[in-house]
DNA sequence: CGACAATATGAGTATTTACTCGTATATTAC
DNA sequence: GTAATATACGAGTAAATACTCATATTGTCG
């Protein structure tokens, strides 16, 4: 009965996104084959219809919902479509209307954190641009800031950030991300006068992996509060001191 | 047929380890139940049998091997027991013969990196406590050594690092292991007479996650050779003038 | 050799779970 | 109204794959 026409499905659709990760060889036959309207592209992993009426986006929003307190409460292994469908009062199918697959909706989860840091790193940038306002002082907002967005969903971004299993295709973005922030913090260093200017590219590299681990680190980690404003001072004085031009004294 | 003794199995030992990760309610009834001799306990995630016998040595050396070309070779997400077995030339039965379960193979190989890191950081450690040996050449050293052992098997521990999705466990061990380190480094802070003490268990933390997040950075990037060699120096140079006394100057 | 243990085999199974599609209902357009 | 479209539904399916177990082979030790 779903057997129809033989030809039609067979191999289709990458079933199961083999072990969650990228799909290959997916084929993902026809990717809608009725229905004109709000529907996309074929471009794996977009939406397959936008949502046009403010139901449609209540059922999305409902989806990610569900889908963040999910992982958020039982860690990744244990959230389903179905469980996350479920959870969010919407049919397995309105799911797969707005979602092309699992991977989607967890990408929807990270953009979504994305999108909140993005504007701390915009700001922080400007601020570091600014050489009234001290490289130190600059960093330690960075710091500050990204915690507070980190602090907004703790359990949830701990899990995307540590239990998630990261597709190919996400560590190539990431890489292009850096790139740009790369980019970014080589201007601000070169147009600095304070600044050591040794490699800013290397420098540029450093400065972002550190921050990020660090910010990571003291985001998932068990706070003891004590010790996490020490954390931050101390991570604030090792970057600030490393860019930081100095009259060399011991070579060390 | 398979069938026997309905009661028997059932819902035995929690097929399809739940998506990789921990596997919930795992009830692994009877681990194994006939034969003695080399059999383990019956602890999850241990080996069933020891090998005894030659022959059994390098079946299980061919697994493991064939493990990491896998991994290597296709990811994370292309890696079945089935694949494995077969190219190591075993059967499927052997492979469980050996390993409780797909999880631990992935532990046995990320022990095996672990353990040839162990050497490294204990010979650094102790170079780091000698006061006659600058600290910036003793964290050089370190960071060069690290890279060594990484570029033995380059995709492999890239994939282990990246791609496998981390149970929670791991993701313990890992902090447990933080810790162990952190303990050591705060001796070697506070032995040393040209460091600062402003908070040595914080530094230490940093200290930790920089250098692991700069050596993952650097050991998993493509390599751009000169932009590398710049990039060590700069991590050097980071690290060691943050842990350097300095009579203050600017406060920055 | 003979008994007993260690090791190897691999077809078969159970289970999970992402995903489809025919159909029903709500909304909008005219 | 009614046609057309957007949305919702959810039982059912296919496929993947981790893992078992009955049986066969090989090694060891007296």
């Amino acid at each position: 009965m779903r057997q129809a026409t033989p030809t039609s499905r067979q191999s289709a659709a990458s079933k199961h996104v083999k072990a969650r990760a990228v799909s290959p060889r997916s084929k993902r036959a026809h990717v809608l084959k009725g229905a004109a309207g709000a529907r996309r592209a074929s471009s794996p992993d977009l939406p397959r219809k936008l949502p046009r009426q403010p139901r449609a986006h209540e059922t999305v929003k409902a989806i990610l919902q569900a889908a963040a307190k999910l992982i958020a409460e039982q860690g990744f292994a244990l959230m389903t479509t179905n469980k996350i469908a479920e959870r969010a009062g919407v049919s397995i199918g309105s799911l797969y209307q707005y979602f092309p697959n699992k991977t989607a909706i967890l990408t929807s989860l990270l953009e979504e954190h994305q999108a909140g840091i993005q504007p701390v790193i915009e700001q922080s940038m400007r601020e570091l641009e600014d050489p009234k306002l001290a490289f130190s002082e600059a960093i330690r907002r960075l710091f500050v800031r990204l915690l507070e967005k980190h602090a907004v969903h703790p359990r949830l971004n701990r899990v995307l950030a540590e239990e998630v299993p990261r597709t190919r295709r996400a560590i190539a973005l990431d890489r292009h991300n850096e790139e740009a922030y790369v980019n970014r913090v080589v201007e601000i260093l070169r147009k600095r006068r304070d600044t050591r200017v040794a490699h800013p590219i290397a420098m540029a590299h450093i400065l972002f992996q550190a921050t990020q681990a660090l910010t990571r680190w003291l985001a998932h980690t068990p706070p003891e509060i004590h010790i996490r404003e020490a954390c931050i001072d101390e991570a604030v004085k090792m970057l600030s001191v490393y860019v930081q031009e100095r009259r060399r004294r011991s070579a060390g």
